[in-house]
DNA sequence: AAAATTTACGCAAACGTTTTCGTGTTCATA
DNA sequence: TATGAACACGAAAACGTTTGCGTAAATTTT
């Protein structure tokens, strides 16, 4: 790459010295409009642009946050970035994405790329590994510096910080209601691992509706599935039985959708047979057949509000922190 | 956030020279093996970490790469990124992500805010509206400087750089031959607006295949979808009319899923009376009744492939370029 | 004509690092 | 005792920018 053009470079050409330059380049007073003139042109023609890092560096802000998830191919998680970006830019940061790829280790690893003058702020949600392993030492070190930080969708209890989440537990229990209107008798919930804070919230939403309607919970009608098995098979072994289910509710899409066709290759006509209400994040359920009754997820907004709070966040402590 | 560690504080803490904690902290042997130790401890118990600008400042390095794209929340890119992303941490980089919109002025804003000193290089695809307007010059300004830049998917033929694309033509002749062999006679197909580069290859491909078979290309079933106007609305006027063809070439994922709904709302049965073909970069075709056949698209080894060439670019620009 | 003000610029510090090149001790060797 | 080396550290430059302050010279005011 060719040398991109600085201060030094345009002082040693006019044989001035850098800070006459860089007021000229600000329209300073204090420079003669001869000088102020012939500097700018000269500027201008070789497309000069202050460099980024010297600035984030003198001013001790980068004007990016971090936001670090577990996953990218994901729609949900797109989504949110997709509103983070977009408040983000509006409030003059760009976005700094990393992925966790749900490891406790590389999370880490972000961590300290990141939280070291990369970024202003963060924006996480838990890999899995963490939440299992409930290994919270990095995000403690951060609170501890009162490093600005949000937590979204899977959050930690532990940790004083703001958060992002949607309503999952009213979720599960409007869901489970639904079905419990249309008529369904038998509801088996297809949730994640208990350390999933998500799942988890939806289906003590789910067992409060049917509480609440006298009806009693059948824990065989509660699967826990495991995202890193083979979710057909898992899920085949809910409704490829004898005595299916007749309604089943699923904490994501990806679920709801499997859920889906392995009824409709069973026979079972949906919803008469079986009811199948899900969480959706995508695209997926407005295509099948029938399309899936959903609960909507929000990403966008989430991403916002968190971007929202974290930019806050920053914007107050520049602000309140006078050093000296 | 409360003031992090610096080298200078742990030097007034000892009353030594930033050097000489520096260089203790490195393991110095410059460095008496008390004082290494003392401040060490010190670094340590405070947690000490180098400040990332500083360093990049100095290094004039970021080991950041940049991802510039027109929507995020869209399968096929999240997969890129996905790519991009793993690729780049295995060789320590960070990836920054950025969205144009398919905006023009947000690409040049983008650029801008990236390209001056941000990051090492940039991997982009370009906006739906600077493909329309052809207005590259900010693409011509980062060439001109050598600046490193890897183009995908939607690329410009003017643009001099490395770029990832896949074989769009080779898809639109595979998708269309595939239909002709299961006895297809009518086949429309489903074309972005000529500007995308992606949809117009796929459909000369199309195009050629007909040819090859000696099948006359009738223009009236060549339709070239608006993105910004309602899908539906547009591919019902192929379908839901007195003759509609025997087969779809849709050149997207969503294109085809819509195209099966409003088939199979008319009445046709999917594929005996229309068979549909599509490029798949989602998760829908799979859950579809019935599944749909798809060219894949291959977006996380292009992402790969993309910070492959990136990073070799800057590595052979640092080891290359021995200033003064 | 002397004093005050304005003009037009340079100096230097600051942001936080790394690293080369001193430099003053201390110690061992000739 | 003088010479040389080893030791342990400091000064300063470099990365590129901004900005408060200092200061000559030029101009205006009294």
């Amino acid at each position: 790459m060719k040398q991109r053009i600085t201060l030094k470079i345009i002082a040693k050409e006019f044989g001035v010295s850098i800070s006459t330059v860089s007021k000229a380049l600000k329209g300073s007073h204090e420079i003669s409009e001869e000088m102020r003139e012939k500097i700018q042109a000269y500027a201008n023609f070789y497309n000069y642009k202050p460099n980024n890092l010297a600035l984030q560096l003198r001013n001790q802000k980068t004007s990016v946050i971090g936001i670090i998830i577990p996953e990218i191919v994901h729609h949900f998680f797109s989504t949110v970035i997709d509103g983070v970006e977009q408040y983000a830019n509006e409030k003059g940061y760009n976005v700094m994405v990393c992925v966790s790829n749900e490891s406790y280790e590389k999370e880490v690893l972000n961590f300290s790329l990141l939280a070291n003058g990369s970024v202003d702020g963060l924006i996480v949600s838990v890999a899995r590994e963490t939440q299992k392993n409930k290994k919270y030492n990095h995000f403690e070190a951060l609170t501890k510096d009162e490093f600005p930080l949000v937590l979204f969708d899977r959050v930690i209890e532990e940790i004083q910080c703001d958060k992002v989440i949607i309503d999952d537990f009213a979720g599960g229990y409007k869901a489970a209601n639904h079905l419990l209107e249309i008529g369904a008798k038998r509801i088996a919930i297809l949730s994640t691992q208990d350390y999933i804070s998500v799942g988890a919230l939806r289906k003590e939403g789910y067992i409060y509706a049917l509480k609440n309607k006298g009806i009693e919970v059948e824990e065989s009608l509660i699967y826990k599935l495991d995202d890193s098995q083979d979710l057909y098979d898992q899920i085949e072994k809910v409704i490829n039985v004898p005595n299916p289910p007749d309604a089943i509710l699923a904490v994501n899409e990806i679920y709801a959708a499997n859920a889906l066709i392995i009824a409709k290759k069973r026979g079972l006509s949906v919803p008469e047979d079986i009811a199948i209400v899900g969480f959706t994040s995508g695209l997926i359920s407005a295509f099948t057949t029938p399309p899936l009754t959903c609960i909507v997820q929000h990403g966008f907004l989430m991403g916002q509000r968190a971007a929202e709070l974290l930019i806050n966040r920053i914007d107050k402590q520049k602000s309140g922190c006078y050093r000296q």
